[in-house]
DNA sequence: CGCCAGGCCGTGT
DNA sequence: ACACGGCATGGC
């Protein structure tokens, strides 16, 4: 039963990786940017954040000590084309205050924390829930996680992953439920932190590439 | 033109 | 605990 699923994700997986390949994940330079990124994409399409990131790298303030010199409304304005820009903007700096006020500004310091301690501090900054934290555990911190997002919730769906776990829908089961399935079929193959680490980026990776490959082939 | 994109939050039941 | 509206831009 759990053996089903642990192959059925698997299979999934090769499958995914067959058709896409490596993707080397997260697309950003440095972790700051990857974090950028994250707050940026939420319910928006990369497009547009690279946009704004463009903006943000063309102004020098695509980084800390950038970012700290700048009043909202100049970061409003460089975010602009990623949409939500007054929130962003703000939950950018409370971010940005963050670290500075509790890690001497020094964003290694808060992504060294323990996993589970990095994710609650970032799950209690404004603009961050569980899957803008958990990216950046993965893609900035290194630690293992799994993201759930909307395309792997409609991948799982349509691959009927669990399907055959009762009251169990991927679009409808609560962030957590998901991650956590997920991540203990997978801690059944190996508890190697490094490995897990690779899994879930790559897999993510490959859902999300290709969710976006079907949307295209939709339109 | 309308719809939606790698969510999150406040409010109401 | 869950449902729903608001947030905003740019591409198709």
């Amino acid at each position: 039963m759990t053996e089903n699923h642990r192959e059925r994700l698997r299979q999934l997986y090769q499958r995914l990786h067959a058709s896409y390949g490596e993707q080397r994940w997260w697309p950003a330079e440095t972790p700051f940017e990857m974090i950028v990124g994250a707050y940026l994409t939420q319910n928006t399409s990369w497009r547009n954040v690279e946009q704004a990131l463009a903006n943000l790298r063309a102004a020098g303030r695509l980084s800390l000590a950038g970012m700290r010199g700048l009043s909202v409304e100049e970061l409003e304005s460089l975010v602009r084309p990623s949409g939500f820009f007054r929130q962003k903007a703000a939950r950018l700096k409370a971010f940005a205050t963050l670290v500075d006020a509790r890690f001497a500004g020094e964003l290694a310091m808060l992504l060294s924390l323990p996993k589970m301690q990095l994710r609650e501090t970032l799950l209690a900054l404004p603009g961050v829930g569980r899957e803008t934290a958990d990216s950046i555990v993965l893609y900035a911190a290194h630690q293992p996680i799994f993201i759930v997002d909307l395309y792997t919730r409609r991948l799982f769906a349509r691959e009927r992953v669990f399907c055959r776990v009762r009251g169990f829908d991927p679009l409808l089961v609560a962030y957590d439920d998901l991650r956590l399935r997920v991540e203990q079929a997978f801690e059944e193959a190996t508890q190697d932190e490094a490995e897990l680490t690779r899994i879930y980026n790559q897999f993510h990776a490959l859902i999300v590439a290709d969710g976006k490959q079907r949307r295209r082939a939709n339109s």
